[in-house]
RNA sequence: GCGCCCGUAGCUCAGCUGGAUAGAGCAACGGACUUCUAAUCCGUAGGUCCCAGGUUCGAGUCCUGGCGGGCGCGCCA
């Protein structure tokens, strides 16, 4: 759009006027009545000139050259505001735009081309994966989608911890699972493993390598339990993921960090810096000089490391692999870790507020009103498996990700199960597929369409005059900032809104135009010029909607099987 | 007790950098449609933006204090 152009023209026109400096702010009002882009800048001038902002707003507008900036007017409203209207050709040209970079469409050049990393999921190998994993995934891919959008070479990256307390809790659990697989008395361990996932992996041990390990040490025999457990653990976490359109470019081993001798070296440095201590025994860090409320605990007294410190560790290896924008994907129950792990980082020397958080809330499932668990396998907690299987990876998707991540999420299975455009993916899908069905109903093949096709020399989109279909223009028009201010804000729900109230329209005006009851406003009219220019702007709209679609991970079908009931 | 987050229509939630008359979906109500444009469409009504102060031309949005809810506050991860 023309927006710089129009703040440089509002700049001359108040330097004019003796006014240097002032920030000239544009928006887009809510009411189509305002015009199209509106200032306040009268508003915030009229304490600092002692001038009512209408009278500023006056002298503004007759002082403004609007001549080949594609503004057709100006006017002053309301308590000052200076409203400004596109001239239609400016809005039309979105559509010729739109029809060329297709898939494209909606791109832009924030991020330079820099490198950041976007970890998520990060799920212990110890169970399946939960709800929280799953919200944490859809954010995490789609706002790593947002930043490849907008210019930035994003790095999908999943943490495993796998050298802790927690993975041997698992060992020990399958052990005792696996004895008493073969009728051999064992006690279950304290804070086990009790999912039927448990009995299930201990099962498939004894058919994989037999009794071998009923007779071993417990040592081993819990080495052997972990190294199976983790190992099937992991394969259905990947598929869990990858039904769920997730993948990631490298999968960071915790264990790596103690075999490589990172933790090590981690601990050395802090030493060096001086903001280490030991006390009872233990082994200190003075992280209240960095803003946390108390200092932490790096070596416990027995000498093994608190998670803490791999954390640091983990977090230099990302900056020494060159990522310096790291976004960590953490449901807010992690939110008291922040705090600790960026001052163990500052007091090496890394930036104040490295790494960023997007901390997410819980997710909890309700049928007609009331919270249900569909926890067949964990033993407490609905798994991501459960939930897909119940109403489909798209719908689960969306539904994750419209709301924004900072609010409680109640995933309603009603509207989930529902296939009609009340569900508001379906509403989307919908939408798509409409626009693709009206090219083949004018003989065309919505796959294989070039923009010359659709945009032909000659192409008349001055025809179209419909308020529907300005609007709708306007509207597809504003996608790429929609997209820039997704990213920047790290915000998904914001695409599922733009879809969600981009699609209604899609479909209010697919069904205004009903052929039979409305042959005036039918796509497919009997004018072979209107007739061209509605299928640009059909061709528009569905390129629009499948980018947003593909932004948010959900399919955007051709069409749409009719459900036999 | 301390820290972070949330509080907007009956329900679930949007609301851009503070901007003009606070929006959507569901539910409710009223019409239309009987169809290969789909699993309908159009419209109406619905509000103490949790409360009280403050900042200013202007506050749902920013600040302070309360109230209500979630989460966290370990030599657990």
């Amino acid at each position: 759009m023309n927006r710089g152009a129009l703040r440089d023209i509002l700049e001359q026109a108040l330097a004019g006027m003796g006014v240097t400096g002032h920030e000239v702010r544009l928006e887009r009002p809510r009411d189509p009545d305002h015009g199209d882009i509106a200032s306040s800048v009268a508003l915030t001038l009229a304490s600092r000139l002692r001038r009512p902002p209408r009278a500023i707003a006056d002298e503004i507008a007759g002082r403004l050259e609007l001549d080949g900036t594609g503004i057709a007017s100006v006017e002053v409203a309301g308590p000052g505001f200076l409203n400004f209207r596109l001239s239609a050709s400016r809005v039309f040209s979105v559509v010729v735009e739109i029809l060329r970079r297709g898939e494209l469409y909606g791109r832009s050049g924030d991020g330079q081309g820099r490198s950041i990393m976007v970890e998520f999921v990060s799920a212990n190998p110890t169970g399946p994966l939960h709800l929280g994993h799953g919200r944490q995934a859809a954010l995490g891919d789609t706002l790593a989608n947002l930043l490849d959008w907008t210019g930035w070479a994003a790095y999908r990256e999943y943490y495993y911890n796998d050298a802790g307390r927690q993975i041997e809790r698992l060992g020990e659990s399958v052990a005792c699972r696996y004895l008493r697989h073969f009728g051999v008395q064992a006690d279950f361990p304290d804070d086990g493993y009790h999912g039927a996932y448990v009995v299930e992996i201990a099962e498939r041990l004894a058919q994989a390598e037999g009794d071998r390990w009923v007779d071993a040490e417990p040592e081993e025999r819990h080495a052997a339990c972990r190294r199976f457990a983790v190992r099937v653990l992991r394969e259905e976490q990947d598929r869990d993921l990858a039904h769920f359109g997730v993948r990631f470019d490298r999968y960071f081993l915790e264990s790596s960090l103690y075999t490589d001798g990172a933790v090590d070296a981690t601990i050395a440095a802090l030493r060096e810096t001086g903001h280490v201590y030991d006390r009872d025994g233990a082994m200190w860090l003075t992280t209240t000089a960095f803003g946390d409320q108390k200092d932490r605990v790096m070596v416990k007294s027995d000498g093994s490391p608190t998670y803490f410190l791999p954390d640091v560790a983990y977090h230099m290896s990302k900056w020494r692999r060159g990522f310096h924008e790291v976004i960590n994907v953490q449901g807010s129950d992690h939110h008291g870790t922040v705090d600790r792990v960026r001052a163990g980082l500052q007091a090496l020397g890394r930036p104040r507020g490295y790494p960023e958080y997007l901390l997410h809330q819980m997710v909890t499932v309700e049928r007609s009103g009331v919270e249900v668990k569909l926890s067949k396998r964990s033993g407490g907690y609905t798994t991501l498996r459960e939930l897909v299987e119940a109403v489909g990876a798209d719908v689960v998707r969306y539904f994750f990700l419209m709301r924004k991540p900072e609010a409680h999420l109640v995933f309603d299975l009603d509207a989930a199960l529902d296939h009609s455009d009340r569900n508001p993916v379906y509403k989307s899908k919908y939408a798509h597929a409409r626009m693709c069905s009206i090219f083949r109903k004018a003989g065309m093949d919505p796959d294989s369409m070039t923009p010359d096709q659709l945009a032909p020399e000659g192409l008349d989109l001055s025809l179209l005059e419909h308020p529907r279909e300005r609007e709708l223009m306007g509207r597809l028009g504003e996608f790429p900032e929609l997209v820039r201010r997704a990213a920047r804000a790290r915000a998904p729900h914001l695409v599922c809104e733009y879809l969600e109230h981009t699609s209604g329209m899609v479909n209010s005006w697919y069904h205004a135009g009903n052929p039979t009851r409305n042959p005036d406003l039918a796509v497919l009219a009997g004018d072979p010029a209107l007739r061209a220019a509605r299928l640009a702007l059909t061709g528009a709209v569905r390129v629009v909607l499948r980018n947003a679609l593909t932004l948010v991970g959900v399919q955007a079908p051709t069409r749409m099987a009719r459900r036999v009931s």
